[in-house]
DNA sequence: CTGTTAGCGCTTTCAA
DNA sequence: TTGAAAGCGCTAACAG
């Protein structure tokens, strides 16, 4: 911020009148005289002032910023997702502070800390895969900062959280390649500490057993979301006796770099093995062979969803009360 | 922020000491007793108290927030620039707030108003390819907020900025085309308001006047970024009685939608028809047929580099100068 | 309709 | 080594 910016000191001065006036004439107080309003603003309109948001944050004990924590704004689901925010919380007045986490605890701890530090009016974050606590999350609450959690949420957490239906969106994956004739159909998950991997791992193991298909343990793989991890992980299926004909991806970019692998071996895709993956990423249709459906999750109205909550809360910290938004996905199919 | 969060005045009156005192324990402050510095660190931690940023700012007159606008959140371009701006900023205690143009020069101006009045020290814009002025951006300066551009730079303005060098960039990659035996070459180069627009088209027809190919005007379309004019333009291309043998694309998602439409019409990529495209972005290694070469620009790095720019003049508003950072950009090849 | 006054939570002289 | 007091720029009772 500035040195010699104007202040409604000297305008209250340069117009001979009390700083009050000033105020209310820019807030258009009721109780002002038009003369006095307009002038008000001429001077102002010619000084080029600006108000002096810290001034008023301070007075008001709000900072109209909000902070968000996720782990990669280079995934274009989370860049979805701020779009999302930023259009909901934008009209409201608020800017949004983002932090990116790198799917690393304490990057995450330290990224709410610092955001209580700056004085937001609210955080939305979305979990580091490493994260299995919530305590970082109360220190936010303690300090009456509300905390909405989006996508990677921790359903046990006292938070607001909103996350699309992912047993249902694998479910309805598994179902779709059993439509199609596949059986030998292989879960190349995420995290063991993500709810998300847990959900995805149910959906799967419920459309299975309702098809009376065996649920075989070496088609289920659990990949830390590192590339290095998912083509070790792919080759294990790859090198099994019998290795699964389809493969049900935690995300795109599992699915695409396991697909590399299943190329470099001389698989052809949606041929000799095909693969379905959550997310639906716009770039996949430029591939010459997506996956054979996605798992579109709709980031954009989940992060406006979150961004909904947490402005309710900010709004009116004392009846907020906690939610649990569900977003359903929908399963696109790429049938060649 | 908060309701009932502890204060300095009460840690204060809970050890019978002044708000000075407490004030120059929390800081370090070396004329302070060790007794007492310790009694108040204790309590602060017991007591959870996090000092109040909006009251420091007010009194310090700066905000620790820095805001970056440009086009999109989603083009991994920027995400990435983001995070060089983020890991330049974050350990100096700064925090972004991030706010996408789409490109519409009524948003970046509103974005710039915005940020200045939310107090941010200090500003990196990326203009939107609408952006034909710079008037906005001395709106910044007269309050006294720095302003640095990067990538989409508007040269003759008066502030510092960082890009590529577009120029060298598109030289080296006709020449590589050239090289390779071709000679019939289109450029689906950007808006004609952009700077950078004009330098590829600059490069482009240096290398081939240097190598004696006389320029085509029908070799040389202008898109605006979207979509359906990549496929208007791409399709003019190819209905031409010469279509060309290889086209240098504005960046990779021109590129990207620029391919689709030759596969459609039958081509076949980097065989009948070859692409050379700006940026090397990540999910090119994933295409079956990736342009033939990239021009990298080092997204991280400019982001980085303007951040560094920005963090000076902030530091230093009377010293510092203007100053205009050329990040050197490299061609990836990718023959097959 | 307008001004006076107090104060938001903190830093920082100036005195003791 | 500590404290009192002023003040950052603005808002909002309360009083005219």
């Amino acid at each position: 911020m500035a040195s010699n910016v104007p202040t409604m000191k000297e305008i209250a001065k340069r117009l001979g009148v009390s700083v009050t006036t000033v105020s209310r004439a820019l807030q258009n107080h009721p109780r002002i005289g038009l003369r006095t309003r307009e002038q008000v603003h001429a001077l102002v309109q010619q000084m080029g002032y600006v108000p002096n948001s810290t001034a008023i944050y301070l007075k008001k004990k709000c900072t109209f910023n909000i902070g968000v924590v996720l782990p990669f704004l280079t995934e274009q689901f989370f860049s979805l997702a701020i779009s999302g925010i930023e259009d909901t919380t934008t009209p409201l007045g608020y800017s949004v502070l983002v932090v990116q986490s790198r799917n690393n605890f304490e990057r995450e701890r330290a990224a709410i800390t610092s955001l209580i530090k700056h004085g937001v009016d609210g955080i939305i974050v979305s979990v580091a895969s490493e994260t299995q606590t919530y305590l970082h999350l109360d220190e936010a609450q303690k300090h009456g900062v509300p905390v909405v959690l989006f996508d990677r949420v921790i359903k046990r957490a006292p938070n607001s959280c909103v996350y699309s239906d992912i047993m249902v969106g694998a479910y309805e994956a598994i179902e779709f390649l059993i439509a199609n004739g596949w059986s030998r159909i292989a879960l190349l998950n995420g995290p063991n500490t993500l709810q998300a991997t847990e959900e995805r791992l149910n959906g799967y193991v419920k459309a299975l057993q309702e098809h009376r298909i065996p649920v075989n343990i070496h088609y289920i793989k659990s990949v830390n979301l590192l590339r290095e991890d998912t083509i070790r992980k792919t080759n294990e299926l790859l090198n099994l006796p019998e290795p699964p004909q389809a493969i049900l991806a935690f995300h795109d970019y599992v699915a695409l770099d396991a697909m590399q692998v299943c190329k470099e071996r001389g698989l052809h895709i949606n041929k000799d093995i095909c693969f379905v993956s959550f997310s639906n990423l716009s770039f996949c249709a430029y591939l010459d062979h997506p996956p054979i459906a996605s798992i579109e999750q709709f980031p954009y109205e989940m992060g406006q969803k979150a961004a909904q909550i947490l402005m309710a809360a900010i709004a009116d910290p004392d009846t907020a009360t906690r939610q649990e938004v569900v977003i359903k996905s929908k399963l696109i199919q790429r049938l060649e």
